[in-house]
DNA sequence: ATCCGAAGAAACGCTTGCGTTTCTTGCCCG
DNA sequence: CGGGCAAGAAACGCAAGCGTTTCTTCGGAT
């Protein structure tokens, strides 16, 4: 051990730890003694900066969902939903499938933590469908009068049902139908 | 006590019992001890029955699910799907929905559990789904080209979206408008 | 140089549920 | 009417994880 870890540094290699814990094991690995054991340090160190194990867990879900799912103006409704969707499917497909099923379940336990979740992350993604809805307004490929809240939301649901419930596969193909024959003719403006 | 119950009676006690903790605690409160409790009688009696707690509880879910959502002719694709969504609006918000979300969290943690609900409820429903599709066709307003694997969960994707993610509000505003802006334009015939 | 606050380590008791075991008690069948 | 099988009751040891406590050991600020 070089030197004894301190404030801002050891704090770091705690985040870390957790976050580490939380890929690979999903939310319920995040427990006090291991954190405090993938960290090298002890869990008195944790309780001086966490009320309880479930604090640390929201802290390390939050500091985590800066990550996902950039999001830029491609220049068209369409091109905008492919590569949300997109970018939802990677995720769903990909290594972080299993954390992020861990994680809606932890929420659906965790009363605190759905609310941290839903006041940090989802309303944020919210509020980007929203904006990007505007966009499409303002560009004209997206009719003024559009169901935001419906519009909003129909896509990813699809994605989310199949991640969390039916267990239908996720692939490329579903979401390129699912943007033209759904999607983009929903908020086309009528003819 | 009156007398000592026995094979099929003590039985259907348990499961009975299992069943009530099942819907006021959720899937977690369906433990080895709570049932025998709940059904005053032993652990050793449970142990006789089933090799472990989690074959307890798919066996308690199982026999719960033939009991949600019916499904009738309503002699339109608008009506069925109005139906359909209304039922599942009005388990949503009701006094199960604490109990299905858990459900689905318990799935997820146990991959056993997530086997046994894809083959006999989910499987199930998609089934209906697509009969329900075909009676459409049949009759005529239903287009026959419809992508049959995405307009089956449309618009239950996003009941169970407002569920399990974002905690938006489930109203029949909601199912109406689904139905209306969304699902019948999708599977109506091509002009 | 020293000293006080924080780090680090290691126990502790508590709780919950598991799955097992032992023993007694009653009921039904032959 | 009696013997065997299953019900019922209670205890056990095990495993995690919690949150707490105590004690030692650093090291940076004064």
């Amino acid at each position: 051990m070089a030197t004894r870890r301190r404030g801002a540094e050891l704090d770091d290699a705690i985040r870390a730890a957790a976050l580490d814990l939380l890929a690979s094991g999903g939310p319920s690995a995040v427990t006090m003694e291991a954190v405090a054991g993938a960290a090298r340090t002890s869990k008195a160190v944790l309780y001086r900066r966490w009320p309880d194990s479930r604090a640390l867990l929201r802290d390390t879900l939050v500091g985590m969902a800066r990550a996902a799912i950039p999001h830029e103006d491609t220049g068209s409704y369409r091109g905008d939903m492919l590569a949300v969707l997109r970018g939802w499917a990677a995720l769903f497909t990909g290594p972080q499938a299993g954390m992020l099923r861990g994680v809606v379940a932890a929420a659906v336990q965790d009363e605190q933590l759905a609310e941290t979740l839903a006041r940090d992350l989802i309303g944020h993604r919210k509020a980007q469908m929203a904006e990007l809805l505007e966009r499409g307004v303002e560009r004209g490929d997206v009719r003024a009068d559009v169901p935001v809240h419906i519009a909003r939301e129909l896509g990813q649901s699809v994605l989310w049902h199949r991640l969390l419930v039916s267990g239908d596969p996720i692939d490329d193909d579903l979401v390129v139908e699912l943007v033209d024959e759904v999607l983009v003719p929903f908020v086309a403006p009528r003819a």
